[in-house]
DNA sequence: ATATATTTTTAGATTAGTCTAAAATTTTGT
DNA sequence: ACAAAATTTTAGACTAATCTAAAAATATAT
């Protein structure tokens, strides 16, 4: 519609290489990881690059890795934009679990209108954080600003709000749901356990709950104001 | 997501196939018109029917044309399906005009996710019926009968509910916007031209407008009960 | 520091979908 | 009915994205 200069696969390399980079704190992204992400071989990965690095998204010395230049951050943004903004979609207005969004998102995130794009995000209030908590670029790509802190660097008996999550997986999102653990919710460290660094944690001021270390490092919190 | 056993292109092929042998009442469907609605050449299409007809998709006898298999009707209907539910969820939701949403459809036709449509479905009020008027397939495939009538075949001041229409290009839609013919509103001939077929028609019971006959052949409308 | 292991790139193939040009078939007009 | 016109198919080629296997470059470990 808009634009066929870029492919669907192309967008999605961008997209991933935008998702490393920031994972990775700005750092190159490496072909393997690149492999590993998209699903493919080394081989292709390397072969896509050398055609992304033509088109000029991307910053390519061999054996280097890669990152992303203005054009491909401005692509990968509106990719993300439009991947958050269909998950907002897909969790309010249909009542999709938030472990259930993402493969329809990824798809989603290719339907190229700017229009359609601008109309979503209208009728879906203006989000600026996705169902897990993700901050949504807005149409000129600018990330709404996040700091927020493992629930694992928090100290003991400090409230905090939960903010978002750092894996997405369903297993993941399902175990939280299981212990009613939901964005917004209020959480406190009341101990860690010696043993096996498990979590005691009183939620919402009520119940105590134990997570697991793996299960504390991948909930991101915020200090209440 | 459902299904990896059948790509986008195909599922067009399919779509279109359908929707010309409908237009032709069943008759089979020729090459070219095929490459004229799929925007390739007659080679192109010879390539990707004997492909189908490999998978059992259409019945294909080389120079004859082709069928749609019950098995290639069920992909057909599907696609049309989710076609025509996302355009119900562009104007009702997004409140795009009738006359912009069918290439945003052409993309969103293609989200493969059972789950998804059936949630857009109830979400929309399950619908059985797109801004154009066209019936919209229930889950198996199963079409809500329609029986209308094109304008032109109406006596003179019959009264009749416009409820359709044979045409979808933006340049066609946009012109009754102009005039002000609506899905819904009461249409009663009044007169047709001599000199130029064109046709006096009482819009709503109200305002009296002129139409081309190259118009009223296009709206499809059914006799008030 | 240099041999070994790992990572990345290149070379050469493959598949899906498309194309042009030429051959085959069907339709049309007299 | 048959020559000319139109349509459709086949043959051979191209592009995008992928693969495997081998070569090249970089990183690691004693």
């Amino acid at each position: 519609m808009d634009n066929q200069l870029i492919s669907f696969t192309e967008e999605n390399y961008l997209k991933i290489i935008y998702l490393l980079t920031e994972r990775h704190n700005g750092n190159e992204v490496s072909t393997n990881q690149l492999a590993e992400h998209t699903q493919t071989k080394a081989a292709s990965v390397s072969d896509m690059l050398r055609k992304l690095a033509e088109k000029n998204y991307i910053n390519y010395r061999k054996y280097q890795g890669v990152t992303l230049t203005a054009a491909g951050e401005q692509i990968a943004l509106g990719v993300i934009r439009k991947h958050r903004l269909w998950e907002v979609f897909l969790v309010e207005k249909l009542g999709f679990g938030w472990d259930e969004i993402h493969d329809i998102a990824e798809q989603l995130e290719h339907i190229d209108s700017k229009e359609l794009t601008k109309r979503l995000d209208n009728f879906l209030g203006n989000p600026q954080f996705d169902p897990h908590g993700d901050p949504i670029p807005d149409a000129k790509g600018k990330m709404p600003s996040v700091s927020y802190l493992k629930l694992s660097e928090i100290p003991l008996n400090q409230s905090v709000v939960m903010m978002g999550v750092s894996v997405h997986s369903p297993a993941f999102l399902q175990h939280l749901d299981k212990q009613q653990i939901t964005l917004g919710c209020d959480l406190k460290v009341l101990e860690i356990s010696d043993f096996d660094k498990s979590y005691s944690i009183l939620l919402d001021g009520k119940n105590t709950i134990f997570v697991s270390n793996e299960v504390a490092k991948n909930l991101l919190v915020s200090i209440e104001e």
